[in-house]
DNA sequence: CCCGATATCCTGCTTTCCGATATATCCTGG
DNA sequence: CCAGGATATATCGGAAAGCAGGATATCGGG
C-alpha cells in the first residue's frame, strides 16, 4: 500500500468524508506534514474503490456545490489496520538497527 | 522516502553491504516478509548515491565475481532517523483512530 | 552436466504521483 | 461590484518508481 492511500484510508476511520474533507483531515492529523495533492487523491481513491477498501457512501448537493463522500469498509479497516502493523515493523527493525549502531560506539 | 530505500538504507546500518547481501539482509530483517527485487534494488541504490545517503565503500572481486560494497553516511543515518519518526508518526495516528472507532462500538 | 545460488546490470511495461488546468459556487474585503 | 480565496470535483500528461524478465558469468552439488 502506498503512504497516500495509508493517509485516506486513516482519515476515514472516524467518519464518511468526501475528497477535499479527506485533504483537510490528512493534513490536520499530519499535524500539516502531510499535504495530500488533489491530483494524487482522485487517483487513489478510484484504486482504493476497486479494491474495494472503500466505497461511495452517498452524495449530497449543498449550495449547488457537489459533495461525494466516500467510506471505509470492514475490508478497508483490516486492511489498515494490517498495513499499521507492517510500518510499524519495518519502524522497530530500522531503530534497533540504529540503536545498535550507536550503542558500539558508545562502549 | 519510498519503503524500498527505507530497508535498503536498514540493510547498511551494521555494516557495508553488496548488492545481493542487501537483498539477502532485507529478507532477514522484515523474517521474509519482504523480498527487495533486482531490478527495484539498482535503481533504489543509484538514487540513493545521488542523495548521497549511501556511498561506494570499495570493490572486491572474490572468485571471479564482483562485489560492489555500499554504505551508510552520516547523511544517510539521519536520514533513515528522521523517516523512522515520520512512519511511526503515521502509524500512531492511524492506530489511535481505529482504537476510539472500537472504543465507540464496545461503549 | 545441468541447475541453483551467487552476483551485477539493463530494458521496457505498468503503476503511481502530482503539477497544471478546467469548471463552478460562495464569501469577504476593498 | 468585483477580485480573490476557499470550497469542490475531475482530467491530462510528464516524471518517477517498481519490478518482471533476461543477459552475462562463476562456483558447487547432485
Amino acid at each position: 500500500m502506498t503512504e497516500p492511500a495509508f493517509l485516506v484510508l486513516t482519515a476515514l476511520v472516524d467518519r464518511p468524508r468526501h475528497g477535499y474533507g479527506i485533504v483537510q483531515e490528512v493534513e490536520k492529523l499530519s499535524e500539516g506534514r502531510m499535504r495530500l495533492k488533489v491530483g494524487t487523491l482522485y487517483g487513489v481513491l478510484d484504486r482504493l474503490a476497486a479494491d474495494e477498501l472503500v466505497s461511495l457512501d452517498r452524495e449530497e448537493v449543498l449550495q449547488g456545490r457537489l459533495r461525494r463522500y466516500y467510506r471505509l469498509t470492514e475490508h478497508g479497516v483490516r486492511a489498515l489496520d494490517a498495513e499499521a502493523a507492517r510500518l510499524a515493523e519495518n519502524v522497530r527493525s530500522a531503530r534497533d538497527r540504529l540503536r545498535d549502531r550507536h550503542a558500539e560506539g558508545t562502549a
